[in-house]
DNA sequence: TTAAATTAATTAAACGCTTGTTTAATATTA
DNA sequence: TAATATTAAACAAGCGTTTAATTAATTTAA
């Protein structure tokens, strides 16, 4: 991927996040990214195609980290949880605006096979959490659950924090200009919440 | 607001939800609803006014079952939980495509007064769940916990798989035509989920 | 090393099409 | 008869995309 390539993408991001794929003009695009309009499609062909190597590009931001964790014996599977889930709330923090625009396109039904490459991106997430899950469940460590559903509270209360800065501010009771993605100390405090929930939910009691 | 109008809106929500606000045309949605294109400028003044009028319209469907929950006194605190679950769970599938149309919105800049609008609609129920949890930790029945971080998480999980079907179909394991909000026996082991984490994460050991 | 030849990058302008919206005529209802 | 509802057609503006001309960069050859 060229610089060029990677500077119109960045840029995409950004404006794909504010005002969806259809709300977004390659003439927008152009000129928030300083070149001419005739270079998107010199470089990508169109604007889905455009569409499309950003998400490529973009994909690879997840592989790796949770594997580790989820491998690493000298985890504990409560201790794997702890660390899937700073590692995931760090991962969408840092990637949020991409993060956001996947979730747009995924609530929508059009660009089917876009959508499902979506899906098959982010479903690996899910079955690395599944696997521990299931793994401290079969050894008694872990109480008899719901794993998908346990997926989907994790997964679920960090994009709800994530996906809407007008919500969180408003549910955290903060003033307007407050931004909390940029706040380290919510970071944490996300993942405390977190943590707790699932050593309430998961952990039988000894 | 007369029927005409209100047939209007209610093919508006499906479109809105299957392609979100700038990938549904006027003449799209005329066609789905069986009238002329200019009937939406003629009964809603442009595009834009038919997207408050339905806000609006659809608005109401959240008041009232929350707020009586939570000042039912013949329910404990953690009743109270289970009962909203429930109540919201119910809400949110029956109304989930006009839902989806407004976490479309809210993910967005745009429009920025409607996306402000559409915070000050869902923020009230917020409010309610919040007041029942700090009641709950003020007695004593309830942890010290984060009261907006477990909104975010009651709510967060029922978004998590319910604003997108393909999403929750994987997760769930299941064949690509099933429909998880038409099959009550999902509904059920949604609400068993969420009740078993509140009281897990909620109830003090006693 | 320099000049020509070739390829790549960039541009402004235009293309055809779709968009939301309006018009002006017609049909329906009160 | 007067107000309301409905229609097909047209409107200007914006869309994604293409074109053809120009500039910049790179390669080739002497």
């Amino acid at each position: 991927m060229t610089d060029k390539k990677l500077h119109i993408i960045n840029h995409a991001v950004e404006l794909f996040a504010e005002k969806g794929f259809e709300g977004t003009s390659i003439r927008d695009l152009a000129a928030r990214a300083g070149v001419n309009v005739a270079m998107v499609n010199y470089y990508f062909g169109s604007k889905e195609k455009l569409f499309e190597s950003l998400v490529e590009e973009r994909a690879s931001y997840s592989r790796g980290v949770l594997d580790e964790i989820a491998n690493n014996a000298s985890y504990s599977d409560i201790e794997k949880i702890e660390h899937i889930i700073d590692a995931y709330i760090n991962k969408l923090f840092t990637n949020r605006k991409f993060h956001r625009v996947l979730h747009q396109e995924m609530m929508l039904s059009q660009r089917e096979t876009l959508a499902q490459a979506i899906v098959e991106i982010l479903y690996p997430n899910s079955l690395i959490i599944k696997g521990v899950i299931e793994a401290g469940i079969k050894k008694g460590v872990f109480r008899k659950c719901d794993p998908p559903l346990v997926i989907a509270s994790i997964v679920g209360t960090i994009n709800q924090v994530l996906l809407s800065k007008r919500m969180c501010i408003k549910l955290l009771d903060k003033e307007a200009d407050y931004v909390p993605y940029d706040d380290p100390s919510f970071a944490i405090r996300l993942s405390d919440h977190l943590k707790q929930l699932m050593h309430a939910h998961l952990l039988t009691k000894s």
